[in-house]
DNA sequence: CCAAAAGTGTTGGTTTTACACCCATGG
DNA sequence: CCATGGGTGTAAAACCAACACTTTTGG
């Protein structure tokens, strides 16, 4: 049957908030084609390895997690993407959060957290899939509670609301934003608090934990974006 | 390089609205595996092909229409997803309107409309495929115009809102549904009307055309459905 | 003149937005 | 006591959902 057999790799845009930015994860590139240029993590489909199975190992070799946000995004087939030869790569974008470190190369490659919103010259076409990856991410944040992946166990409202703000490129208002995540009943409160939230004094932020498995029902789509502009075709 | 090579195929769901209720096309399968079960249409990448041309070219080859909406919905690669060997296959679904007829099976195989409300059991995970383009198409006629794809250039009110119906599987509010259309500013009138609009008399339709290439500013994501629930996580 | 389908506005409820001050703590 | 960030409510505007009758045509 297989008349044509062709290289299939997964490629993985992962994404942090760190430093009040929103960083994805870049590997400089020690080979041709595009020696020195930074890249996001891949590599080949193994024959017995599922797609998702794939990304998560190219995940995991990168940053050493496993159980953090996956989802498939698209998938990419131009017949010249890649200057040698045919490949097919079926992206991913993953979301860590900002305890995950790095974890020294295996391959002696110089892996480092790169701004999303000052990105250098990429190879290959993987600046169309991080452009691609970051309005998918934008578009979930609205709808899902996607949010919750960037940030640890605990947060402020505060900080998910920062988180919210980094991601969209847009400020919030405090108010709304609080009222509508606790009327959607995802957060709930902990008797604890955190003091002097970053570098200095203030009054001590309660800290939340976003319910599991929570069921929410919401009255519409936009969870926390005033109306948009929507270009149609 | 290229360590594994892995098949890669393309598979189209092609919908369309015919008597009344939203079609699926399907080909019996001539050969094992699934040999006599219903298949969407599909077949192997080239390996100087764009994956968009093998969809178009599938497309093609089993309704002889070139231009019409097409958009890759996923790529499913469990490695047993195909008994034979490991088969990769980027999905796209299409959607024709109801005057383009099936060409005569090129390779003998029978292809019929099948309603997508009432599928025979399909081979391979194309049950799975199609059930993720439904709801692909049901989201995407919420907040984008592809609802036109399905019907000629000059059309009634009345049928597409039949049209939006069908699709999504409830009624809608007459007035509303216009009043939003109109507001939104992306159907023009034409001076005509078409009189007895099925099967009698009643009044004529005005004729719309849908502007292409407008720019809708909508006020929000919903454009003619009612608010509903939404399953978190 | 009857049957069939097209076409047309209003109202009440809900949601969304905009907006400013007091509170608790650390230094 | 002051600087810092946390926490809270309300009112006006926009939007959405529900709802019934008149018009035009063909037979």
């Amino acid at each position: 049957m297989g008349l044509d057999r062709l290289a299939v790799t997964v490629d993985v845009g992962i994404f942090s908030l760190r430093a009040n930015d929103l960083k994805v994860l870049l590997i400089r590139r020690a080979a041709p084609p595009y020696k020195g240029r930074w890249a996001i993590p891949g590599g080949f489909v193994r024959s017995d390895e599922a797609l998702d199975e794939a990304a998560r190992r190219e995940l995991a070799e990168e940053t050493g997690v496993h159980d953090v946000y996956l989802e498939q995004l698209y998938t990419f087939g131009e017949p010249r993407r890649d200057p040698r030869e045919r490949v097919i790569t079926v992206t991913y974008f993953a979301l860590v959060p900002d305890n995950v470190i790095l974890r020294a190369g295996d391959d002696a490659a110089e892996a480092a957290w790169h701004s999303m919103y000052a990105l250098p010259e990429l190879a290959f076409d993987h600046a169309d899939i991080l452009k691609y990856a970051l309005q998918r991410l934008r578009y979930k944040l609205e709808y899902t509670i996607v949010g919750f992946e960037l940030l640890p166990n605990e947060f402020t409202l505060t900080e998910l609301q920062t988180a919210y703000e980094i991601v969209l490129g847009e400020k919030l208002d405090k108010r709304n934003f609080r009222r509508r995540l606790l009327e959607a009943g995802i957060v709930a409160e902990t008797s604890k608090y955190r003091a002097g939230s970053e570098k200095g004094q203030g009054r001590p932020a309660r800290l939340y934990r976003y319910k599991k498995n929570a069921v929410a029902e919401f009255k519409g789509w936009r969870l926390f974006l005033p109306a948009r502009q929507v270009i149609i075709k």
